[in-house]
DNA sequence: ATGAACCCTCACCTGACGTGAGGCGCAACC
DNA sequence: GGTTGCGCCTCACGTCAGGTGAGGGTTCAT
């Protein structure tokens, strides 16, 4: 009687998805058969449901998660939105991944040459910014640093060596959340906070910023070896100017504090 | 007497890993704690091993996986070729997928207008290729392009409408292995091959080439819908010169075979 | 001696299916 | 009317790199 029904591997076919993909939609409630036969089970489908079976394949093929594929046949407007955000963040972060593997097929794994060098204290300004995870501390150092130079108080700065403003980063050991990156800009006279002196492990990077993890990671090997844990955030000093300087030419010292002896 | 030991948790500190990537890495053998107590079972780590402990998060955090992080730090030398050949294809995938995303958002999901046409069976000269998956069947059609093109057999190609040569892709409906895609040139005398004539349901696409997907799937779904499943490939007619034209507004017939009729 | 912090194993969860086992159902052919 | 072969069913387990929690033992400093 039900000549236009199909059975799940002629609708299958019609659909270019698999069996076991229009069985496991069927098990979420995302795609339900026109009918299902009681006493065996079978799954029949009405041709008309290809199009929202096609509508499936072409959003999974987009990587959007089948929670968020159900809210979008479901008419729920915006539905996508959060899965692109999500996406080209990652897209970019494997962008920087990518870069980053190549240079360590080039260079080998990261093993620096690391200096002991003392630092005095010294006034600064510092601008603080919550990052959500170790991705995002790219974003949230460069919002810092965005807000850091456009303070008014940022008047009375120091010119060391005659390269501008003197701007370090400061990255605190743990991982965990939540993860607060500062930016501290040296004063001329009494800044709002004094920057700790001490020794430090230090080592230069030179290559674009997010690529430091890689000095970030031979300089923390050098210290763990040594069994030495840092009491204070790893330090970034950016020597070169970003905006004069290629990415591939940049010079940034890395510095692990080791006390304040 | 083993002061130089650290517990799992001072060791994760000290190599920014969770406890839990710790433990998982002794169970893979990836990382061996320097001296498990027999009795307790309780792991513990000489200082000197977190040089290991680091590389592994560094490998981790480019997303190498973990048996080509093992092949790594035990000194198999191109062991990251391979990963990053995939990390670079898997990149240039969501690249597509997102600007595939987005122009759903903007446009919603595809419905093109779908018209029934005749075409004549034409005489062509062909090229395949054959495609490892469906996200590699954009290089494999631009090689077999580059192959067509290059042959000095087309020399005799046809000129219609004064647009160049005319060349048209074939792609299977079924998206198994092994997926062989074809392109024709339209020859003016006869051709190696015939491509058959018949009705088809055509519909237009206009934009980059990674975006036909949406097209082909509104024109599937049409078929789909009123039950006809096509006895061919898929054609798709290069309306505009990829050369002179911007991505954007690329022009391209998609053509669904519906019998020979 | 006691409490806090630390550590152990075991078991289950994530996403979107793929793979395979073991067992019926269905259509067609002889 | 039997048999063959394919198609369909459910159930269970694997993928990858861990996260989460239960339940219980260990270590260290008070």
């Amino acid at each position: 009687m039900h000549e236009d029904l199909l059975t799940i591997g002629q609708f299958a076919r019609l659909a270019r998805l698999s069996v076991k993909q229009l069985r496991h939609y069927d098990e979420l409630g995302l795609l339900s058969p026109a009918r299902v036969d009681e006493l065996t089970g079978y799954r029949y489908y009405r041709a008309g449901q290809a199009r929202q079976a096609l509508s499936i394949g072409l959003l999974r093929s987009l990587d959007v998660p089948l929670p968020v594929v159900a809210q979008v046949l479901s008419g729920t407007a915006g539905a996508l939105e959060g899965v692109r955000a999500g996406l080209e963040s990652e897209l970019e972060r494997r962008r920087r991944a990518l870069a980053t593997l190549e240079r360590v097929m080039a260079d080998g794994l990261p093993s620096a040459q690391v200096r002991i060098v003392r630092e005095p204290a010294r006034p600064v300004v510092v601008a603080a910014e919550q990052a959500s995870g170790p991705g995002d501390i790219a974003r949230a150092t460069s919002a810092a640093v965005a807000r850091l130079l456009a303070t008014p108080a940022a008047g009375d700065v120091g010119d060391v060596g005659g390269g501008g403003p003197q701007l370090i980063g400061l990255f605190p050991v743990e991982l965990s959340e939540p993860l607060t990156v500062e930016v501290a800009l040296v004063t001329d006279g009494p800044g709002e906070r004094t920057l700790p002196g001490g020794s430090f492990a230090a080592a230069t990077h030179v290559g674009p910023y997010d690529q430091i993890d890689l000095t970030a990671h031979a300089l923390l090997a050098w210290c763990a070896e040594r069994g030495v844990a840092a009491p204070g955030p790893i330090r970034e000093v950016y020597v070169s100017d970003p905006a004069r300087t290629p990415p591939g030419e940049l010079v940034t010292q890395v510095m692990v504090p080791l006390g304040e002896a």
